[in-house]
DNA sequence: CTATATCTTCTACAAAGCAGAACAAATCGG
DNA sequence: CCGATTTGTTCTGCTTTGTAGAAGATATAG
């Protein structure tokens, strides 16, 4: 099987789930993506992402506790897997190596 | 109309289009991406991605003459647009934010 | 218990990505 | 001239990603 290739969605995901370590689970990311980039996804968006990224083994879930606040049930929690992680930075590199050295006003990332 | 999200591939070409300038058309763009991403597109994944960047108005195109050269006949070639220059920003803006901070034996962009 | 908050899954469709074949137009070499 | 070859683009059809909205599942609060 050819080294997965990401879309837009599923770095920005898989990037969020980097930043939220122990913390990474639905609810989390989509904040993080929309505090971090100004885009309001809708749950089902993020979580199928999530769905898919899994099946693809690119990340893997374990399921949390109940916490003890108003309607604090059981997170599924998400971490990035070996694949994952390489194909996220393949996929960053690629936009890297693309971006750079393009006029620097041109917000090269 | 809410300011057109790119896909990854979307991102490529239009940093490829940057890159090459006035040589800006098809098989350059592909070759461009192949060459700085290793990743061996078909023509009809190229030119697909640059007639939708067209329709949504985030590149132009012009037709050139014809060369003096084996096969050498008219290309097409393409510029990027003001609103295309604005979502690639954002595209990249969006990634580079998120990607900030991550580890970086990560290649962070 | 029933209201309300948090979190996830389901359902359905639109957009983007992809390849392979077909098509078009140019030069080359006999 | 004219068939072979080269460069470049379009067409056709399918797969993968992206998207939202509603429904479902548990939790605490009152």
């Amino acid at each position: 099987m050819p080294p997965a290739n990401l879309g837009e969605l599923e770095q920005l995901v898989l990037l969020a789930i980097a930043r939220l370590g122990e913390d990474a689970y639905g609810v989390a990311v989509r904040k993080q993506i929309a505090t971090r980039t100004r885009r309001e996804l809708s749950f089902g968006s993020v979580y199928t992402a999530l769905t898919r990224l899994e099946a693809k083994g690119l990340v893997a879930s374990r399921l949390g506790e109940p916490t003890a606040e108003r309607g604090g049930r059981r997170k599924k929690h998400y971490t990035i897997s070996a694949a994952g992680r390489r194909a996220l930075q393949r996929s960053l590199n690629a936009i890297r190596t693309m971006a750079r050295g393009i006029d620097a006003s041109w917000g090269t990332p």
